[in-house]
DNA sequence: ACAATACCGTCAATCAACTGACATATTCCG
DNA sequence: CGGAATATGTCAGTTGATTGACGGTATTGT
C-alpha cells in the first residue's frame, strides 16, 4: 500500500516539482496551496506524512502545524517544513511547535526525500524496507507478520522461519539439507523428507488466499521461492 | 528518569561544549571520541539517543552508524549525525545509513537541542511527556493514567511500564529477554516466565472494558501490540 | 512401464504459553 | 509504628498448537 502524502505548497512551479519527484517515488500524493484546505484534507483522509512550507497564503505554516498537532486524529502524523528563511529562530520555533524535520530552500528534491524516508522509518517502520516482499507476498521480520495480496496469514514458527530462509534468497534453489541446517540448525538430526512436510505446510497456507503456489519443486533438487 | 545521550565527538572542546549544553537540559550524558567504545558503550547500556560525528579517529562515523543499525537492540535508538561538509551528496548517505537527522557544522547547541527533542518526541514520547494513543487506548505518562475507550484503567506499576514499553514500540514482536530488559532493568534476573504473567495481567486490565485482545502473543517469539 | 522422487493424511510426542495459587515485598493509611 | 491492601515473582499443572515421523499414493523423468 502506497504511503500517502500531504504537500502544502503555494509557488506552482515548486509544487510541481514536489508532486512530481514524490510520485516518482511511489508515493500517493495530495497537494493544496492553501492552509485551511489542507486542514481540511488532513482531518478526511489523514495523510501518512505532510510536506509544509512556511509561507503559504492566508494561515502561516506554523499556525498549520500547530492545529495540526492539536487534532487528536493527527497528533502523530510526520510534519517536514519548508522554508526560504534560514534563520535560526525560526528553524527552532518550526521543530518546537511540532515539526519533525526542517529544510532550508533552496534544497533538492532528493534531500527531501531522504529526510522524508527518515522521517517515515520511525512512524511506519514496516513501510521503512525492512519488510520483505515478493510479488504480492510480504514478510515482516520485525513485527513477524506474513501477508498475501493484503490477507493476514498464520504461522507456525518453523513455517515463518523456513518463508523467512526462502524470502532472503529469491529465487534461488535451496537443497533440503541446506535447508535442514539453515532452518533447523547446524546440528539439527531432522529426516530431510520433514522438510518436505512442512514445505507442504508452508504451502497450503501461502496458497489458502488463492493465486499461484509461489514455491517451485525443483526434483531432485530442492524447493526455491519466486 | 532522565533520558541518556551518548556523544560521539573527538574534537575536545566542541564535546565538552555538548555535554555541558545537553547536561543542562536534563540529558544524562555518556562520552567518548572513539567509535569503537561508542559501539561498546552503546551495546551494554543502550542509551536514547546518539549524537554521532562524521569525521571521528579510527572508525569514520557512518561506519559506526551502520554497525549501530545492524545490531538488533540498537536499531530503533535514534541517531543525529554531525558534520563539518555540508554537501548534499554526504547528507543524503547520512540519512540513508540510518540516521534520522544531520546537523552541519557550524551549528548552534540550541538547534542541536531543538533536533534532538524533535526526533525524541517521535521515538520516546514517554519521556517528552506525550500522550500515546494506538486505537482507543490511550496512555498519559505524565498523569500516569492509562484509558481505554475512554474509561479510565487501573493497572499496577510494573504492569504500567511493561504497556508503555509496547506503545512506544507498536506493532513490533518484542522477546521475553528484550522485555526483561527494557521493563526490569538490564541487571534484572528475572524468570522469563514472569513475562507471561505480567502480560496475562494487563491483558486482564486492558480487555476488562471489552473490545479486543490488543496484545498478540507469538508462539517462540514473544509478544507485540497492536 | 519402471524406478525414483515427491506429496499427502494421520498420529503421537513435544513444546510453549496460559492459568490459578501462593509466598513475599512494597506501599498505603490510620 | 503496625496492620491492611496491593503488587509482584515463582511455581507447577493444564491446555492446545506445532511438529516430526510414517506409510501409502501420486507424479515425474527416462
Amino acid at each position: 500500500m502506497a504511503p500517502t502524502l500531504l504537500i502544502v505548497e503555494d509557488d506552482p512551479a515548486l509544487a510541481e516539482l514536489l508532486v512530481w519527484s514524490f510520485e516518482a517515488e511511489g508515493y500517493k500524493v495530495l497537494q493544496t496551496p492553501d492552509g485551511e484546505e489542507a486542514l481540511l484534507i488532513a482531518a478526511e483522509t489523514p495523510p501518512d506524512a505532510i510536506i509544509l512550507d512556511w509561507m503559504i497564503e492566508q494561515l502561516s505554516g506554523i499556525e498549520v502545524c500547530r492545529r495540526l498537532r492539536r487534532h487528536p486524529e493527527l497528533t502523530s502524523v510526520p510534519i517536514i517544513m519548508l522554508t526560504a528563511r534560514g534563520e535560526e529562530e525560526d528553524r527552532i520555533r518550526g521543530l518546537e511547535t511540532g515539526a519533525d524535520d526542517y529544510v532550508t530552500k533552496p534544497f533538492s528534491p532528493r534531500e527531501l526525500i531522504a529526510r522524508l524516508a527518515a522521517v517515515m522509518r520511525r512512524t511506519r517502520p514496516a513501510l521503512a524496507g525492512q519488510t520483505m516482499r515478493i510479488e504480492d507476498l510480504e514478510l515482516d521480520p520485525v513485527a513477524h507478520r506474513v501477508r498475501r495480496d493484503g490477507k493476514e496469514i498464520a504461522l507456525g514458527p518453523t513455517e515463518f522461519r523456513l518463508l523467512q530462509h526462502f524470502m532472503e534468497r529469491p529465487g534461488r534453489v535451496l537443497s533440503r539439507g541446506q535447508l535442514v541446517t539453515g532452518v533447523w540448525g547446524h546440528d539439527s538430526d531432522i529426516e530431510e523428507r520433514t522438510v518436505d512436510v512442512q514445505v507442504k505446510r508452508l504451502r497450503a497456507a501461502i496458497n489458502s488466499t488463492g493465486g499461484r503456489d509461489m514455491i517451485r519443486t525443483v526434483r531432485s533438487a530442492g524447493y526455491s521461492l519466486g
